[in-house]
DNA sequence: TTGCAATTCAAACACTTGTTTCATACACTT
DNA sequence: AAGTGTATGAAACAAGTGTTTGAATTGCAA
């Protein structure tokens, strides 16, 4: 126990390169993890990575769930900022311009392998098959208040009330249609699924916004047994 | 190299327990790696869950792979069959109905967490995290056909051609919003957001299906450009 | 009964994992 | 120049991994 604290070395930075190396070490965890996920990842290939010595991670970070907690602490930090920038909107924006906004700048950041925060989809890719202690953070600090915002926004444009079951069943799938488009190690090894470059995800953004408008103007229509328009 | 085969041996099945450990271990092995998946999972675990010798996986199935390959070839197999439930209609039905069937035949099974096929859901969902070599034949055993299923429907409804890349688009939607509700480890740790009983599974299939019909005819409207009904 | 092949078992092997040890190199202060 | 605390490096450690070994054990046929 006791582990060596280097927040006085930090601090001072003077010493050797001034600490240099355990930012080596993050960026090179951050790439690492966000591919294989905290299981596959050793510690050895993040020194390896880094041109570091294999006990750098221990004297960084403590141990290799330390390291893990710094990245993941990055990623809810860049989570929380590009949430606003999908959240926030002009005082006076209707609904539906709220919405388009929302999956205009939330689909680029899932799809697009070039995003420099693609790095975070990957990690949460890994963390929601895998759960590490830490799964129930990032779904507080960085799921969870996505998915109010929408609530938000789909109870207005349905004109109910946000405790309505059927809110919640319109956030799912809009929020659902998002996520499909996740850069996804799966559909990477088996087919070019997901749009590459920033038009195709543009369009896309633009069909789930439509499809999801006119999904949600049908469930206003007929909210309680909207499922038989025929038959 | 060369395994023992034991092929001969489950042939004359009158040796010893006439080979019920090997039945043992894949019905330890298949939930094991169902909740874990392949990496995750020892050799050590699956045989003492099975009360076998930690040689027995070696011997029965060559190696741990060998095993895991047993439990999908299983899975897809199962797989195929209810495929065929969801995609197999009466002659006569409308595209309409073709995609309710579908998604009610579906959801089930991806949402109830009492469904016995449920472990191959999350079979799957480690194999799209963490793809095995096996994760092609996956996909084309048993996605692909289900997408392609999908991609007829939704041409029809949209009276476009199958290579239209809208219809893809609208597939995306509607598989996104039914995955969307596969038992998850991640949602299961965090909140209790599946609907769990047979009356919730319902209900969402149905919400998906008409919340789909809505999209699809908006997009049947405006094929081109219906990213913009307003503003 | 004896031989035979299939199956089980305890033990070990070879390797990888996260972590620790301890000697060394370094920059800076006194 | 000597001392001090920080940082690095090579090696080792302890635990866990998939797999193999070779000696039992078992049921059946000769």
């Amino acid at each position: 126990m006791a582990k060596r604290s280097p927040a006085r070395a930090r601090a001072k930075r003077s010493v050797h390169d001034s600490a240099e190396t355990r930012q080596r070490l993050i960026a090179a965890a951050r790439d690492l993890f966000a591919d294989r996920g905290f299981a596959r990842v050793t510690v050895r290939d993040i020194c390896a990575e880094a041109s570091a010595n294999v006990a750098a991670v221990s004297y960084h970070f403590g141990d290799k769930l330390g390291l893990y907690r710094e990245i993941v602490g990055e990623a809810i930090d860049v989570l929380k900022q590009t949430s606003m920038i999908s959240t926030d909107t002009v005082p006076g924006a209707s609904a539906e311009e709220r919405l388009r906004h929302y999956v205009r700048t939330f689909l680029p950041r899932l799809a697009n392998p070039s995003d420099e925060t693609q790095w975070i989809g990957k990690l949460m890719n890994h963390e929601m098959a895998d759960p590490t202690p830490i799964a129930t953070w990032i779904f507080e600090e960085a799921i969870m208040p996505r998915l109010m915002h929408l609530r938000d926004i789909i109870a207005e444009l349905l004109d109910s009330d946000r405790d309505d079951p059927l809110v919640m069943r319109c956030v799912a799938s809009v929020q659902a249609q998002c996520l499909f488009y996740r850069a996804d190690p799966f559909k990477a090894a088996v087919a070019n699924w997901p749009p590459a470059d920033d038009a195709s995800v543009a369009a896309v953004a633009d069909h789930i916004v439509a499809f999801s408008l006119a999904g949600i103007a049908a469930a206003r229509c007929a909210p309680g047994g909207m499922q038989r328009t025929q038959q």
